[in-house]
DNA sequence: CGCCTAGTTGAACAATATCAAAAATAGTGG
DNA sequence: CCACTATTTTTGATATTGTTCAACTAGGCG
C-alpha cells in the first residue's frame, strides 16, 4: 500500500512537486520512522544526514548550556522541516508525544534535485522562513513581558495545531510547563502565576493541566 | 579595473567557485553599491529582489513593533549575506557606517546555479548558520544575565570585526548604544550601568565612547 | 489509599526598568 | 582653537517585574 498517498504534509513539504510516478518510488525506498516520546531525531552538534518532514506529532527544539540551563529554541509541527542542511546541527530535536517523520538522506536530495531543482529552491524558503520565525521568538524574549509572551505562545500553538479541532477555544498543549517556560525565558513558578492572571483578566477561561480554553479576551487573529 | 579582483570576501561569497573568467564576466555587470550610514538594503515586508554580499561596513538588522518599540535581531559583518531568499523580508537592514555591498540578483542567481549547483548549496549552508545564531540569540536573550549578555555581544564583534586590527584588546563598536541595548534586549541605562560593572570587575579596562579595551578577566576565546 | 510527579501559590528578594537629571561627547560656526 | 548647542551616554533614586526557595495541592497510578 502507499503510504505517501496518504499523507497530510505532502503539498507543504518537497515532494509536492514530484510526479505521482516518483512518489510510488520513493515511498517504496523511503524510510518513515515513528518516533517515540521523548527520542531525537537530531542532535546538538551532530552530523545532519537526513531531512526529517514531520508528519504528525510535536517535536521540541533544545539547547543545553554548559551548566545545565536548558533553552528551548523552537516547536515544530506538522509540515516543518528538521535539518535543512548537512552542517551539524545546531540543536537537539525531541519528539513531545509519539510522533512520524519522513526522512530523505541529504545524499537522495541532491541527487533528486538535478531532476527537480524546486527542491533546494524550497529548502532555501523554508530556511528563510525558520529564520523569520526565530526572530519573532527574538522580539518575544527581547521585548515582551511576562504577559504577552505567553499570549504569543498560545497563538502559536493554536495556529499550528489548528484542524485537530477546528475554531475549537480550547488548546492542548502537547509539552509540560517546564518546556513551556524555557521556550518563553521564564521560571515555571512565573508561568504558573501568568496564566492565574490571564485568567483573571478574561483572556483565559480554564487552564486545568495540558488544556487550556481561551477566553472573551483573547484574539486568535493577532 | 577589476573590482572583485580585490575582494576581500570572495572566499567566503558565493563568487567563490567561479572561475577566473567568469569573475570578470560578472565584474563587468554587477552592481556594487556604496550605501550611506543610515540607508536601507532591505525593507521589513518588501519583497527581497537581491541577494546582498557585505563587502565593507556593519548592518543593523531591525524589526519594530506596532507601537514602536525595536528589536534588533542581528548585526551583519562583511562576508555575511543579507536577502537570501525571494520571500518578503522579516526585518530592515541598515547601514550603521559608510558601507560596500556585492548585489545579485536572484533571477541572476538562478540562472548562474544552473551552472554552478553549489551556490544554492551554499545559501542553504548560510541559511542554516544564520538560523545558528539566530538560535545563540535567542539563548542570550532566554537564559542570561545583563553581563553574560554584554560579554556575548563583546565577544561577537571583537570576533567578527578582527582583522582591523588583529589581536587588539581594543573593540570599535560601530553602533551606538541604543542599538547594543535593543539587540540585547536590555535598556540603554541597564547597558550603561552593565559596562560601569563590568570595567570593576576586571573584565573591560576602559569603556569610552565607542571604544572598550577588554581586561584580564576577559576571554575572547570562549 | 498512599506515593510520586507535575503544577500552583506565598513571601522575601534580586535584577532590571523607569523617570529625572547630570555629565560627556560630537558638531557647528565664529 | 574655542564657545555654544544638540545629542549621546552616564548616574541616581525609586518602582516593577520576575526570581528564588519553600510549602502546598492536584492528579495519575500502583
Amino acid at each position: 500500500m502507499n503510504f505517501c498517498s496518504l499523507c497530510d504534509v505532502r503539498p507543504q513539504s518537497i515532494c509536492a512537486e514530484m510526479s505521482e510516478e516518483e512518489i510510488r518510488s520513493i515511498s517504496r525506498t523511503m524510510a518513515h520512522h515513528s518516533v517515540k516520546e521523548g527520542h531525537a531525531i537530531a542532535t546538538e552538534g551532530e552530523p545532519v544526514t537526513h531531512l526529517n518532514v514531520i508528519v504528525s506529532g510535536t517535536f521540541r527544539l533544545v539547547r543545553m548550556l554548559e551548566d545545565g540551563r536548558r533553552q528551548i529554541t523552537g516547536f515544530m509541527f506538522p509540515g516543518d522541516f528538521v535539518g535543512m542542511s548537512r552542517t551539524d546541527s545546531s540543536y537537539t530535536a525531541e519528539a513531545l508525544e509519539p510522533s512520524l517523520v519522513c526522512s530523505f538522506a541529504h545524499n537522495f536530495l541532491d541527487q533528486m534535485s538535478e531532476k527537480h531543482p524546486g527542491i533546494k529552491d524550497r529548502l532555501i524558503a523554508r530556511g528563510s522562513s525558520e529564520l523569520a520565525k526565530a526572530q519573532d521568538h527574538i522580539v518575544l524574549l527581547g521585548k515582551n513581558t511576562a504577559e504577552e509572551r505567553v499570549l504569543s505562545f498560545l497563538k502559536l500553538v493554536g495556529r499550528a495545531r489548528r484542524g485537530e479541532d477546528r475554531f475549537s477555544p480550547r488548546i492542548y498543549l502537547s509539552m509540560p510547563r517546564q518546556d513551556i517556560a524555557d521556550y518563553l525565558g521564564l521560571r515555571m513558578e512565573t508561568l504558573s502565576r501568568t496564566f492565574a492572571k490571564l485568567k483573571k483578566t478574561g483572556h483565559l477561561k480554564t487552564v486545568s493541566g495540558r488544556y487550556v480554553e481561551l477566553g472573551e479576551a483573547f484574539e486568535l487573529a493577532g
